[in-house]
DNA sequence: ATAGCAAATGTTATAATATAACGTAACATA
DNA sequence: TATGTTACGTTATATTATAACATTTGCTAT
């Protein structure tokens, strides 16, 4: 039995992948456009890797998909694109990882935390006001001022735990 | 002038680093004892560099340290010795700077939330209850089973600011 | 004390992640 | 189309971390 009780940002297992993928890129495209940034045919195609696999992804496997693919890629290939993507917004970088997300929210001011799914791989990226007023808060008080933030929970997702206990009866 | 208006776990510039060694160490030896695990002199020694250094400190900085004491060390010697710390709850990894640095509260239960200053390099490891809870209460709403944290902030603390403020004039 | 075992460390090699430096190609625009 | 800038290609190397196996150390039971 699937349990919807719990609302969350992990996606579902029979989501349309595809229409999230295009989706992803045309907010890119537009995004990009609207800055004068050029979205080039390589970081186009890198960030079409990142959103189709779906969840943080390793700079050496987007190498080796890109090679599989023909094209003769080295490591800088791939590290300008994902500095490109961090850079304008369109990805985040998952530090306890080392791996790559494709942003929900590209171009809007937010919070990027995220929720990681040790059994399925996925990343929920949120926007907890709660979470991100509690760390202004304590920044304030102690006189910090915030450049980043990196909100990492590991852990498992609901759906993961559904089936793990399907799986023991 | 020195603002002293934000009360902050910043160590002070004038803090007596000695003693603040000292006396992580001395905790981190009952608490091993009491646990009936061993701080060899190994373990001993890069905890106390860990210390000593006052603020996160990178694997292979360790490693220069030891060599340069004499000790034939190579990377596998420093990393277990951090596998053990880390384990036994004496250091923590902080994720963004790959680089580690000696847990406040060892044998207590503690959220570990570090607020990170790019300028004088200190990490601040923090404990609050608002962030705590308002992380714990996401994870419930969304079913989620929270296995570890990674909460770091990286800006500039409120000495430094004060610093590059009197600096300017 | 010492034989035997487990834990810790030494040693060599290599994996995984990321950047430096410099040359070439593509693109924008005057 | 000349010109400058941005992006990309290419080679080399830096940085962080682990695998695999040999040796030593220290604990425990006799």
């Amino acid at each position: 039995m699937k349990s919807n009780k719990h609302p969350t940002n992990f996606p579902s297992a029979d989501h349309d992948h595809r229409r999230c993928v295009a989706s992803a890129l045309d907010k890119a495209e537009s995004y990009c456009a609207a800055q004068g940034v050029r979205l080039t045919k390589l970081r186009h195609r890198v960030l079409e890797l990142i959103w189709a696999s779906h969840r943080p992804v390793g700079a050496y496997d987007l190498l080796q998909q890109l090679t599989l693919e023909g094209h003769k890629a080295a490591p800088p290939t791939i590290y300008r694109s994902l500095d490109f993507l961090l850079n304008n917004g369109l990805i985040h970088r998952i530090n306890s990882l080392n791996a790559y997300v494709g942003c929900e929210h590209p171009g809007l001011d937010h919070a990027a935390q995220f929720f990681i799914c040790g059994a399925c791989g996925q990343a929920a990226e949120l926007d907890d006001a709660r979470i991100e007023s509690a760390i202004i808060g304590h920044a304030k008080r102690i006189g910090f001022t915030i450049e980043r933030k990196t909100i990492e929970v590991s852990g498992t997702c609901a759906n993961c735990q559904d089936q793990q206990r399907d799986r023991q009866g």
